[in-house]
DNA sequence: GATAATAAGTGCAATTTGTACACTTATTGA
DNA sequence: TCAATAAGTGTACAAATTGCACTTATTATC
């Protein structure tokens, strides 16, 4: 009998919002829970933290076994702790949000949990908290997207302005002036061309860039 | 047997930061440790969640404790769960920072805590990850500063712009230009002239200005 | 009661940043 | 060769931010 033993412990689960980006629109990864309290529901990929485990490790771990991808970005958002916020038991969620790139999860693994990518827009209502979750999260994008380069995670190695700047509009729910937004991400100096032209989305071609890791290399850490 | 009691069970604490303003800078309140692990060092004011609790009426618990205080803005950070965190046993800390007013708490429960109000830049090192949190603390304050109203919490009922000032300055540890200061502050219309004078101040008396309520009545909650 | 000391209070100009806006260009498919 | 498509580019105006210095009201002191 020590210190610590006179207080109760708790099932630690940790949640996460994984957001893509289709070349138009965010999309969320979303399963349908094959498991009591609320099967049959849609809610966001999670899993309980175990012994061995810092809770970022349990996050990255979640993510792998629903995408099997290992370098994804991750930023935990806060914990999640009302009484009865899981009728199933009391248990204190800490949830992560996920950027992933669309084009190269394991869509085998994905098919096995029953997952969908579905557009932001869409979405169903999810279990318990997990709405509030969401939006959470999606304001933090916002604030994130507004103090530092974001898109290496969610768009592919090369990409052209007109890609980022959708993927821009989509985070921010709003358009931009093309003009403006090519002067201020250029001014910004954390992309550059890549010497390659995309001649997929259009005739004439437009220029590809690359996000520069010299300057940035924080950028794809997960953290 | 069911299918949350195949994963293990944490114990959770909370651990708060509490900000005080002392008219010049911000202050911590930190306790020196009366028990082990790490007993006699200097730690935030923490304790650990119960079965009854919600985690952020635990954090409210806890600020109770050490302050007598009800009514504090608190706002949770973020839950730090490295493994070995805690020397003692795996505890995961979900933590919390609270804006006080250093005028009314309860000075005996303090005393009692072995707790002390200790200058921000003349802080001591803190046990575990504790330094840590009170970094991630200072930058989302900051933040906080620059997007919405800050201060009801931390100054007096009625204050002066140049008390404001001095706030503004030590969360930003910088220097404003007090004519760009009052008319930002001014122009952004929370605060409102009370008709007050403060004359402890200053000879020649400065109006005293309280925070419009109306406006801004979210400023006082604790959420 | 004149004077010195103190903090309060106030305005404008220059710079930087953000916003609004429309045409030309290169290429391909018809 | 022509039509259609998306890429690419500059300038003027508005708004926000920054830098800067003197006057005022009051009290304590001589």
């Amino acid at each position: 009998m020590n210190y610590y033993s006179l207080h109760p412990k708790f099932y630690i689960a940790v949640d996460c919002i994984i957001f893509g980006f289709n070349g138009t629109g965010l999309d969320l990864l979303l399963l349908k829970r094959n498991f009591e309290p609320a099967k049959g529901e849609w809610s966001l990929m999670g899993g309980f933290v175990q012994e061995d485990e810092d809770i970022h490790e349990a996050a990255v771990r979640v993510l792998r076994e629903l995408t099997g991808l290992d370098q994804v970005y991750l930023e935990q958002i806060k914990a999640y702790g009302e009484i009865d916020r899981d009728p199933g038991e009391r248990v204190i969620s800490i949830v992560y949000f996920a950027l992933v790139n669309r084009h190269n999860y394991d869509r085998q693994l994905v098919k096995e949990h029953d997952a969908h990518w579905i557009p932001l827009k869409e979405r169903p209502h999810l279990i318990f908290d997990h709405d509030k979750m969401v939006e959470h999260a999606i304001t933090r994008l916002q604030l994130k997207s507004r103090s530092e380069p974001i898109g290496v995670n969610l768009l592919p190695p090369e990409f052209t302005l007109t890609q980022l700047q959708k993927l821009y509009e989509a985070i921010n729910d709003r358009t931009y002036d093309k003009r403006n937004f090519r002067k201020k991400i250029l001014e910004e100096g954390f992309i550059e061309k890549t010497g390659n032209i995309d001649k997929v989305n259009s005739r004439k071609g437009a220029a590809l860039y690359r996000f520069n890791e010299q300057a940035y290399p924080e950028l794809l850490r997960t953290k």
